[in-house]
DNA sequence: TATTGTTATACTCTATAACTATA
DNA sequence: TATAGTTATAGAGTATAACAATA
């Protein structure tokens, strides 16, 4: 399949919505809101389903440049790190190395990326932006800090601020 | 593979955690520490590392029980809506009906959920579990509440309750 | 005509083992 | 002996198409 139809995976029904305290179990069958209560208070939960929805969102915007998730997370790695090294890249986001590898080759073939030699390892390859990946990735990123605005746009910019704060000290723990 | 061989995928590499300004341009190789400063500030990709983070403990302690977690969302759906149908739970956590298949039938074979005729829908079936499956259900929530304070250490209550709260604004808007 | 549950199936994601070249 | 990048491959997870029974 091509590079291109990357995201046509999208279905957003919403999740039932109430915390319905009334037991329902007098008949045998439960036949009004779904009580999702106890599911909601799980911070695994929660953080898998934000980050579906809001990645949902982002294969829909991204699909014009060719780029999934980590696709833009490994392009922008390598816009903001010239000269990373494969291996940082999988530490750093990770990424397990045999399934870098596709990507970045995928990222060469369409001339994003280059691989130059390592200036003192040679067994390493140091990872930089083409112009037309440096061009790329810039848009993309303008679209992914637009895109912000708007998964989020329940929320205050503050809470946002927070949220994010909240998450990177769940997950640097 | 059997089902109790469920968390052999525990890898935890911790991310890079510095936020560096400094830009290590002037040489072709990038040496210090990584800049990930850009990524952090997006709401999918720490979403997305938060959960991951979550999931993975989630594995290690639900391993005992043989729940995945979409396993236990879904008994603990049926536990705490007896007569649930299929496709409710789809629904409620975003599923398509033919991944459920797998999963009902899994948690029917070991006994744990019980297929009852629908009352007043011939094609539908009301779900249960049996008191096999709500004895193994009570243990598993005992075990996810307790996971939550693990998992979320470095923040304190009134913070983790912020947390979950904007997380479901963000998916539940 | 639409919906519930289901089968078959395909694609993507994520994991391990093992290799080579280099350190 | 250990590490960087790679290949091959296996297992989960997630998607679509299409069907029978029932609404």
């Amino acid at each position: 399949m091509s590079e291109t139809s990357v995201a046509n995976t999208l279905r957003r029904p919403r999740a039932a919505r109430q915390h319905s305290e009334a037991a329902a179990e007098s008949t045998s069958t439960h036949v009004g809101e779904l009580d999702t209560a106890y599911l909601e208070t799980l911070l695994g939960y929660n953080a898998r389903r934000a980050a579906l929805s809001v990645i949902a969102v982002f294969l829909q915007r991204m699909e014009p440049y060719g780029l999934r998730p980590v696709d833009f997370s490994v392009l922008t790695l390598i816009a903001h790190n010239p000269g990373i090294t494969s291996r940082q890249i999988c530490t750093a986001l990770d990424i397990l190395p045999p399934n870098l590898v596709g990507m970045i080759k995928s990222l060469d073939k369409r001339g994003l990326i280059e691989r130059r030699a390592h200036p003192t390892d040679r067994r390493a390859q140091g990872l930089h932006v083409s112009a037309a990946g440096k061009r790329l990735q810039r848009e993309a990123e303008t679209t992914a800090t637009q895109l912000e605005q708007d998964v989020s746009k329940a929320l205050t910019a503050d809470e946002l601020q927070t949220l994010n704060h909240l998450l990177r000290k769940v997950y640097q723990s």
